[in-house]
DNA sequence: CAGTATCCTTCAGGATACTG
DNA sequence: CAGTATCCTGAAGGATACTG
C-alpha cells in the first residue's frame, strides 16, 4: 500500500483509508442503523468473523472513523458509533450511490457486449 | 467479492468495480493525461508489472471504464484511453480528493492520539 | 458478550523470462 | 512494442476453538 505510483493520484491515500474490504459496509451500517453492539455489527454483516471485525473496527477506531465505548457490565458490553469524521463521508456515499445507480447498468451492459464479442473468435 | 452482507450497502458495487488496486491511478492517469500507449501508462504508474497492468486493463475495458485502440503497425501500437463512462467518474473522484485534501490530517491526527493512548498502557 | 488464539487456505500480485 | 507464460511468495482473510 502507498507506492510511489499513487502518490501522483490524489485519490489513492483515501482509497486505502476507507475502501478496503468491509470498512464500507461497517460504515454504512453505522451511519444508517446508529450505534451497534458487536454481535449486532457482526449479524448486519451478515458473513464477517469475529476475528476480522475487530481488525477492522481496530483500525477504523485507530483512523478516527468510528468510536469504540466499553461499558465495564456483567456480561460487557461495547457499542460502536460512527464519528464527526466518519459521518464526514456521507456525501461521499451519496454521491457514490447516485453514480452506481446511474452507471452500473452501463457497465452490466458494456460486459455483455464484451462477452458477446469474445465468443466469435 | 459482492458478498450478502454487501447486498445491503448500496456503495459495495462501486467500490469493488472502481476501488480495486491499480484501477484508480490506471484512471486517473488516464483522465488527467489523455490517450496512453501501454508502456507509457506502465511508466507513469511507476510500478506495476506488465501482466498485472494487463489484467486491469481488460478488466476495465471490459467493464467499459477504458478503450483499447490497436493499430496494427510494425512494431505495433496500441493506445488506451478513458471512455465517456470512466470520465463521468471525474467528479467522484474530485469529491474524495476534496475529503482527502480536508481530512487526511485529522486522520493523521487521530492515529497519532491513538498511538500515543497505547504507550500509556 | 466481546473478543483472542491458532491454524489453514487462497490467490492477487510480483519476479523473471520469452514471443509475435 | 505489447503483451504472454510460469513460477512463487506473502499476507489477508476464513474456520474453528477457547476465555474473561
Amino acid at each position: 500500500m502507498g507506492g510511489d505510483s499513487e502518490q501522483a493520484c490524489p485519490v489513492s491515500p483515501v482509497v486505502d483509508l476507507v475502501f478496503s474490504r468491509w470498512t464500507t459496509p461497517i460504515l454504512w451500517t453505522l451511519n444508517e442503523f446508529g450505534r451497534q453492539r458487536f454481535v449486532e455489527l457482526q449479524r448486519a454483516i451478515g458473513t464477517i468473523t469475529p476475528k476480522v471485525l475487530t481488525q477492522r473496527l481496530r483500525q477504523m477506531e485507530r483512523d478516527g472513523l468510528v468510536v469504540r465505548t466499553y461499558h465495564p457490565e456483567v456480561p460487557p458490553r461495547v457499542e460502536y458509533e460512527i464519528s464527526d469524521l466518519g459521518r464526514s463521508l456521507a456525501p461521499v456515499f451519496a454521491h457514490l450511490a447516485d453514480w452506481s445507480a446511474q452507471n452500473l447498468p452501463k457497465v452490466e451492459r458494456a460486459r455483455q457486449e464484451f462477452d458477446a464479442a469474445g465468443e466469435t473468435r
